[in-house]
DNA sequence: TCAAACTGCGTATACGCTTACGCAAGCAGG
DNA sequence: CCTGCTTGCGTAAGCGTATACGCAGTTTGA
């Protein structure tokens, strides 16, 4: 049925190793032959087959992808820069989709390892809660990168300063007035948490615990968190913490209780999302460079994929505050 | 380096073939070698390798997706049930995204062939420009399922009633009152014409051939296409034609001019995206059933790896209006 | 001018798995 | 007690390619 080497081979009268040095365009084999070879081969509309060549070579020259919500355009925006980068330099792209669901992710990974992609991009949606998968990964050297960052296990990987994030974020706000900041730490909190801190206390605003609440993963973890807020006495004035994303939710929210943004509530995103500037009260966000990401993050993994005893590359880009109006006036 | 069934067989005291059949659940085996197998296999974390039995089986349990943009929300979200309906059955996806670059789409498909996908899902960004991969898919009988069609080739499919669609904004733009309805085609077009028509003439509007635009591919071509429009004597009082996501930009465009939507312009989408509602001015458009056009195209692609020569599964289906703003109250 | 290097091939083997088939032992039925 | 089926393995072959190595003939260099 599909032509193999072999069969190019009997019918130019050479052996299926000088075939191959034809398409593979290997020194030690002479003009004629060549051509004759590629000849037939485009005569008879032959493919190769890379699933054999893989096996031969123990690389399959792909490269897997497991991420979250393939809908969050932050995430579309990112993996588009990853294809890219990867099918330029001849590697496929195998995705994997897991919803924010660790077991589907564990069996993402796991399945990739078996499917033998030559190395793997994890956007690891809970900084803390470590998957044995991946623990895996790293004990048995298999390349991969994390985009964003695990505790507890030293990798190779490209992140965003958060601190510096969520310092911009909550420096703009208390700029404008604001004193009581809700902070919703959805995931990788922790490392936000510090930028806030710390600029509250350049604003001369006393750190709050109640303040800061844990949010429930998915999007009713969002409407939790939002009822939280309003039910507080001394209720806060802003939200940071959530990404642009996720804070389309909250607005959804906060609209269908007849609450304004900003005047009513200020929020601020992250991200700075395709539809950001588009949305009812355009969003004062904080961007992420989701072009390098996916750019780095791939050559970081092709760098490991040749040098996988190297020590770990690490990235950490800068983020910037884009100001809109979703934060309002100065107060007062 | 990495263990094998050779491994596991040396240290069982078995045959290969045996621990084949102890990991692959067949019969002929007995429990209690079985157990010894499957005992000594975790003992040395044996990872089947999927590369050596997809050579054997000839079949990899993979597809391939070929996409324009996973940056447009309405591609995410159906790439996003695709994934799930593949893996559910066992598949993984190999994706492309090809920036509407015919080059690249052409390219990828024949990456995927090469790499011995069992089965292609194409969005082919251009119904009435036919590319030499797709003709050769089913030339060679090379299961594949288009998302959208492809002129001139009898193939699977599943689409969307876009003659339904278009047939539904229009007349929804022409009860409001609008009488000069720009249309914009940027693709699938002539699908859209007869119910642009259609809908006129049940409106008593004549057709007017100035009112169709032709636009190039990319965002450029919808500024141009906008620039016509306003050009136009006798200006139009609504564009249909744009999706969601090229909606966006024409906002962007029209407010760049101080125009507003609707009252200077209504605007008519169609995907009904998930921010469609979120907009400046939520967003009337043509919503499209995007789990189930995922959904089934995975479906029908897998029946068509099980029977190739079947005759090509062909679904329609149906679009639906959703009135929000931006198409305003009626006129006058 | 002669050894050394190079050219243009072929043969053998490996990659890790699946499938077809063979064969001895055990068991049932007549 | 013999036939025929079933069980539990093993052996052989094949999937389509790459790589190591060998070898005759030719070219090169000092």
């Amino acid at each position: 049925m599909t032509v193999t080497m072999e069969d190019i081979a009997r019918r130019t009268g050479v052996s299926q190793v000088t075939v191959s040095r034809a398409l593979n365009n290997r020194s030690r084999i002479s003009k004629e032959t060549k051509q004759r070879i590629l000849k037939e081969a485009r005569r008879l509309n032959y493919r190769p087959n890379a699933v054999a060549a893989a096996l031969a070579k123990k690389r399959t020259l792909s490269l897997g992808l497991v991420i979250p919500d393939i809908t969050n355009p932050f995430v579309a925006e990112v993996t588009k820069h990853i294809e890219s980068t990867a099918t330029e330099n001849d590697y496929s792209l195998v995705v994997y989709i897991t919803n924010n669901d660790l077991e589907k992710e564990d069996a993402s990974i796991r399945s990739l390892m078996e499917r033998r992609v030559d190395g793997i991009i994890i956007n690891h949606s809970r900084s803390n809660t470590p998957i044995q998968a991946i623990m895996d990964l790293k004990k048995e050297g298999f390349p991969f990168v994390l985009t964003g960052v695990m505790e507890g296990i030293e990798t190779d990987y490209v992140m965003i300063d958060l601190a510096e994030g969520a310092y911009q974020a909550t420096r703009h706000l208390a700029g404008l007035g604001h004193k009581r900041i809700a902070f919703l730490t959805v995931d990788y909190g922790h490392f936000k948490q510090d930028g806030y801190k710390k600029a509250l206390g350049e604003g001369g605003i006393d750190f709050d615990e109640s303040l800061v609440i844990r949010c429930r993963p998915g999007l009713v973890g969002i409407e939790e968190a939002i009822g939280k807020v309003l039910a507080m006495q001394d209720r806060p004035t802003a939200i940071f913490g959530l990404n642009d994303f996720q804070v389309l939710r909250a607005m959804e929210v906060l609209d269908n209780l007849g609450l304004a943004v900003p005047q009513d509530m200020a929020l601020i995103g992250f991200d700075d999302v395709m539809f950001a500037s588009h949305l009812k009260v355009p969003l004062t966000t904080i961007a992420q460079p989701m072009e390098q990401i996916g750019k780095m993050s791939v050559e970081i993994l092709l760098k490991k994929i040749e040098k996988p005893t190297h020590p770990p590359w690490q990235v950490m880009l800068k983020p910037q505050l884009v100001v809109r109006e979703s934060c309002g006036e100065k107060l007062r």
